[in-house]
RNA sequence: GCGCUCGUAGCUCAAUUGGAUAGAGCGUCGGACUACGAAUCCGAAGGUUGCAGGUUCGACUCCUGCCGGGCGCACCA
């Protein structure tokens, strides 16, 4: 089953294309309508009537003329100033129903069909650091990316979950210097608690003690240079913090595992050659600059606008700047102002990108730095790393290849990273443009390059989620106290089950909820942690959704042999019409996540859906119907919600649904 | 100062990207358990969508200017 949105946009597409010619039927406006007047409305009436000098209602009734839905559709009425009101036959509804249900596969993706258009995506998210215990954090874009993935996959996309570690920047430097003067033997450190106080030792040391800090800044250049000692240690560290992450996702239910893993440090290698690669192409008069920059590029590939800048010549300075050493001499207060191009450049004695559209507070260009003036790279080089290998990078190597075991190359790329690091990803995508490296070494396409930001946690108070001291939360604690939350309602309301059981439904339940409540909002918002609400079991809450589902569980385990036959489905009451009317809106509802990145339309979607459950159950007896022949319809409602109940939550959002609780 | 972002019912949030009379939950008030799980359901009250202009058949949505909150702005990530 493809959309039903998606299915009539093409119909109207058609009828617009048969009425007034093909070129008036692209961008057709086809949307969900107002319950009230229709299913679904066509709107593209009152722009066709302004564009072709007609009225709209005329326009309107000669689409309805050339439209052919009486298949799926009672005839569509036209209304207000030129809307198209479509709504779909209960025959249709139920037809498509029995279907999903009588076929497992179809019933198993509640419908579902894949997408067209399958792409290879890389979604980046999670990427802790090591030698950190996980904390409030990093939880927003382990659960967000996690679902993003899910519902791409689901799509038939092909995604590649990279989980962008931090286990090579800076914050190494301190560790090492600090292991040194403690004279740490092997396995000292263990676990991750040691690990989490030590960093804290090392970072006050840092703060405080500026002799420890510079030893420690050259100790991060020896690392990644691979000229220190300390590798068995960072080896050491990095193998605890990897299973402790591993074990914090296994509990979130996350799909990530170690092949997703693609720390900093994995980059490490190629890291001179790139710098090398940015500095001798859009160095002004290198070797790529003509190419590389007669065409800026606009943040959404488009070539970039330009003109409202005054017209400096962006080579003027380039007399300067003809040999590598001359590019020690930009001076400072010779940067071009405003920049017109990329080009990159040393300042201050850091090999720096500077990029049309930055300026800081002084109005100064202001720079991407892609090399300190020690010489350590840092997060921009290896951000810059990750995007080009997953783009251009042939992958021959079994490593390399991981997670999918074969050459790939991303057609899109999200970051699921918190809304803060919005001008450093502009920033690095705007220096991929330069460089080209979003175009597809194989097919030439553009590569979308995605900022998927999110908000930030707050606590009740407004304010960033804390502890009383002000320290972050370790995911570890939260999602213990969630699971304790949750244990006790679940010994309270249903005492008798056993306790093994009672502490799986816990754990269900107080990670669903948290990961319910993070998801349902739109994620570019910050949110508000309240305990209260997000473990409430009422309300649009990941408590009372699996309840729902374990309500139509509990039908089926009583239903027994009844629910043996295949059955016709009948659709009489309102409740019955109402709940299968908007079965069939699933496909919708994960289009909308798709084309968003946004899970909340999901979360919605559901919530709605239990709603018409609800009203379903309390009207229709299922088992208690007077005739079989209901009984053996109803059941099928009920077998199609569970199934969208159960796609939706586990599979497109990651959240655990139980039999019982 | 510049940039990004947000402002919708008392509170927390939606509104399918410019569509019809702006919807939910919580809280408040009032109802429903001798019918499939009451971790439930039904009903009621609650709005000048921060303010002022503009664009048009139509604006919570787009543009401009204010007001207010958050975040970012050179070698941390």
């Amino acid at each position: 089953m493809i959309s039903i949105e998606a299915d009539l946009r093409q119909r109207c597409a058609l009828a617009i294309g048969r009425a007034f010619g093909a070129q008036h039927a692209a961008g057709v406006i086809v949307k969900a309508g107002d319950p009230k007047f229709a299913d679904y409305q066509c709107n593209s009436a009152m722009a066709l009537g302004k564009s072709l000098g007609l009225a709209p209602r005329q326009v309107a009734a000669q689409i309805v003329e050339h439209l052919s839905v009486s298949d799926i559709c009672e005839p569509p009425t036209i209304a207000g100033p030129g809307f198209i009101n479509f709504r779909l036959t209960t025959a249709h509804i139920g037809r498509t129903l029995e279907a999903i249900a009588a076929e497992p596969q179809a019933l198993a993706r509640a419908g579902v069909a894949k997408s067209a258009h399958r792409q290879t995506v890389v979604v980046d998210y999670a990427g802790p650091n090591i030698a950190k215990e996980m904390h409030v954090g990093h939880l927003r874009s382990s659960i967000i990316g996690d679902a993003i993935s899910r519902i791409l996959e689901f799509l038939g996309h092909t995604v590649v979950r990279q989980n962008h570690v931090g286990d090579f920047g800076t914050q190494f430097g301190m560790l090492i210097r600090h292991a040194q003067d403690m004279k740490l033997a092997d396995g000292a450190l263990a676990p991750i608690e040691d690990l989490d106080a030590y960093y804290k030792q090392a970072s006050q040391r840092d703060k405080t003690d500026p002799q420890f800090a510079l030893e420690a800044r050259r100790a991060v250049v020896d690392l990644q240079n691979g000229q220190s000692q300390a590798v068995e240690l960072w080896q050491q560290i990095r193998r605890e913090s990897r299973r402790h992450a591993q074990e914090i996702f296994q509990r979130l239910g996350l799909k990530l595992t170690e092949a997703d893993d693609r720390g900093e440090s994995f980059y490490a290698g190629r890291l001179p050659n790139l710098v090398e690669q940015i500095k001798n192409t859009l160095e002004v008069g290198g070797v790529g600059s003509q190419t590389a920059l007669r065409e800026p590029l606009g943040r959404d590939g488009a070539p970039a606008d330009f003109s409202h800048l005054p017209a400096i010549d962006q080579l003027e300075a380039a007399g300067a700047l003809q040999s590598p050493q001359a590019t020690e001499r930009v001076a400072d207060a010779q940067l071009p102002s405003p920049v017109v191009k990329p080009f990159a450049a040393i300042s201050q004695g850091a090999l720096c990108v500077f990029l049309p559209g930055y300026e800081d507070k002084d109005k100064k260009p202001f720079p991407l730095i892609i090399q300190k003036g020690d010489g350590a790279f840092l997060y921009a080089t290896t951000d810059l790393a990750a995007l080009h290998f997953r783009i251009m990078e042939d992958k021959q190597r079994p490593e390399d290849q991981l997670p999918l075991h074969a050459s790939w190359h991303a057609d899109r790329l999200i970051y699921t990273t918190d809304a803060r690091q919005a001008q450093h990803f502009s920033m690095v995508f705007d220096t991929a443009r330069a460089m080209r490296w979003h175009v597809h070494p194989e097919t030439g396409h553009l590569v979308d390059m995605i900022y998927a930001p999110f908000g930030s946690m707050l606590g009740a108070d407004g304010k960033p989620f804390k502890t009383r001291s002000g320290e972050s939360v370790k995911l570890r604690e939260l999602l213990d106290h969630a699971e304790a939350l949750a244990g006790r309602v679940v010994t309270e309301k249903n005492p008798s089950l056993p306790e093994a059981q009672r502490h799986h439904i816990a754990a269900a339940v107080g990670i669903g909820a948290i990961k319910y409540a993070d998801l349902k909002q739109d994620r570019t918002g910050d949110y508000e942690f309240v305990w209260e609400r997000i473990l409430a079991l009422d309300g649009n809450t990941g408590p009372y959704l699996q309840y729902a589902y374990t309500r139509i569980c509990s039908i089926f385990r009583k239903a027994g042999a009844m629910d043996a036959a295949p059955a016709r489905l009948d659709l009489i009451e309102p409740a019955e019409i109402n709940l299968a009317r908007h079965l069939l809106k699933f496909a919708d509802a994960v289009d909308a996540a798709a084309r968003d990145l946004k899970p909340h339309h999901i979360c919605t979607y559901i919530y709605e859906l239990s709603g018409f459950f609800s009203a379903f159950y309390e009207q229709c007896p299922v088992l208690k119907a007077p005739q079989p022949a209901t009984v053996s319809s109803r059941l099928i409602l009920c077998r199609v919600t569970a199934a969208v109940l159960q796609v939706g939550l586990r599979d497109l959002l990651g959240i655990a649904v139980l039999d019982e609780m």
